[in-house]
DNA sequence: CTGAAAGCGCTTACAG
DNA sequence: CTGAAAGCGCTTACAG
């Protein structure tokens, strides 16, 4: 479909020049704004196309000019169950905005299904659907990712990627935060038995959570003490972890905040309080921590605004444009609420 | 950028062609699995597309068959506050699983800015981006629905829309819904107090669950005794609408779960017991109200549910296919937690 | 039945 | 400086 006008039929830049005598070439220059157009013309474009509604032809302008005009955010399938609905709507958010204001259309794209060898989302990228995309919380072994930045294609990652040194990627220092946030439950809830659920060990993020928290019971010298559990990210992980276990421990440290609050049920249902004979934090602050009784303290990380940078820096890349940074954190901040023993 | 043979030139068609020895109208046939080409030449075909890792042009192809081979999410930016995170995650989903399914990209359109009178979901549409649009919660007043819809692009409404009698839509009866939620709070729990925190007015949502809601009140004779305050869906609100009110009620209907939230902070400082002294009951179930202490009793919409059929519907209506229905109800679920008193 | 031209709607490199 | 041709990469209607 495209737009009409009273007869039914698009519009067309041939339109607009044959009725205001010049040539569609003339026209196109005119609705570009080029030097070689009068401003008498110009305007004279403007105005017929505005009564004609002209609108070009994205898929014209696209194929004449090589470039789509669209950028794609990229979803694993495999990352929709592990990161969660409201990790993607924040950088959704932050992708849609800054696209918006650079006049970028944002195609969504899984590897739901392949064909020929080729993830949907390679399709999108070599189809020329889209000039670069973001991908976010790809898995370490995804492969995809390297045919991706083999590819040449204007890339940015969220998360971190530390084989993929080529690769501009933005992201948090989830190691040093999950140090932070272990040592405010040692240091200041004076915890010792300390308890980490981690998330899925074939994401970063998993493994480096996994090893602040390792680094913080370390130096303390309550390593010996420590429980580490594989989990997955997933509120049922972490319910059944805490269920299947003892009571030897006293604070927890979840590798995000579904799992905490799946600790937080099953630590209900065994009568333990939380904070007082269990401290618990988790990480994300995505929008479940805020609202649970009682609140989980957690380790604030800025979806939307390492969606926003992502973005902006892609524009840049595609446009060929210098930028600042090649690999960049953002800063995370703690919520320390109720269930590490802080808040009201 | 696109797909790159060894050279760093985009493979074409014609060099498929080359290949393999004939035109490329002949492998564009035989890529589309025409009768007219031979088995064995379709199977060179192929096999030398696979080889250079051809991949069609999207604007090429968009351009001569006048088909985008996309499909737009519009979101209204008012209804981005207005309905939240969880909510478009739902929906998108539902939408990317089927356009997935059909070989459809999906771009992410908002009337963010505007130009020339055009909002940019407008010129998505016109500029044919996209083939047609799912548009998910407008308000009652948005012109740019109808100018939308009298442009006949095809398009699929999510909600409840009475004055557009023409338009495709899916929805849920929001009144009956809300009726039935607060008269469990009669017939079940006992209540004839009753306080009702309605949505935004302005969208059919709101009007329609207040309606409900003065429906059953009404019908049980005690509509002297019913409050009703305007809200918006924001949990603020909802703590400040009950902040401000004095204690003469024992029962909430709040038109949506972040409202029934908001009730329930407010309740919780001003120590009134949920749901011995107020019950309460919440609508939309998209997350949140499941995670609270006490759990919000709550009417589960099935976004998903609804987005998958409206991508179902508006593909057909593309394709000009036939169509099973052209407005349709899919049912609520009610999920009876702790805040109303039915829970453990 | 099959080959190859025409043309979708733009923009820009080129000719004059 | 300016006019208008060429061509982006496809697919299909047409000619033979």
């Amino acid at each position: 479909m495209a737009a009409k006008s009273a007869t039914g039929k698009r519009v067309t830049l041939r339109d607009v020049a044959a009725r205001v005598g010049i040539t569609p070439a003339a026209c196109s220059m005119a609705l570009a704004d080029s030097d070689r157009i009068s401003p008498a013309t110009k305007e004279a474009v403007r105005r017929v196309a505005a009564e004609l509604g002209y609108v070009g032809s994205s898929a014209a302008r696209a194929l004449r000019k090589q470039r789509a005009g669209a950028i794609a955010l990229i979803v694993p399938t495999t990352s929709r169950h592990v990161f969660g609905h409201s990790y993607f709507m924040h950088v959704l958010s932050g992708v849609t905005s800054v696209a918006n204001d650079h006049d970028t259309q944002v195609l969504i794209a899984t590897n739901a299904d392949t064909a020929r060898g080729l993830t949907a989302y390679e399709r999108v990228m070599r189809s020329n659907s889209a000039d670069g995309a973001i991908l976010t919380s790809a898995a370490i072994e995804d492969e995809t990712v390297d045919r991706l930045l083999a590819s040449g294609l204007p890339l940015v990652l969220i998360g971190n990627f530390p084989q993929l040194t080529d690769a501009i990627t933005i992201g948090v220092d989830d190691r040093s935060a999950s140090r932070a946030a272990t040592e405010h439950l040692i240091e200041v809830h004076g915890r010792r038995r300390l308890l980490h659920l981690t998330g899925p060990l074939d994401h970063q993020t998993g493994v480096d959570r996994r090893d602040g928290f390792l680094e913080a019971v370390t130096a303390y010298g309550i390593g010996a003490d420590a429980i580490v559990l594989e989990g997955d990210f997933s509120e049922e992980r972490g319910h059944a972890l805490v269920d299947g276990l003892g009571d030897t421990y006293d604070g927890i440290v979840a590798a995000n905040d579904d799992m905490a609050f799946g600790a937080l049920t099953a630590l209900r249902s065994r009568g333990r309080a939380v904070p007082s004979e269990v401290a618990l934090i988790g990480f994300d602050d995505f929008g479940l921590s805020r609202v649970t009784t009682p609140a989980i303290s957690t380790v604030s990380v800025p979806a939307e605004e390492m969606a926003v940078a992502a973005t902006e820096r892609l524009l840049k890349l595609i446009d060929g444009k210098p930028a600042e940074w090649t690999r960049r954190d953002v800063e995370v901040s703690f919520r320390y609420r109720q269930s590490c023993g802080c808040g009201a």
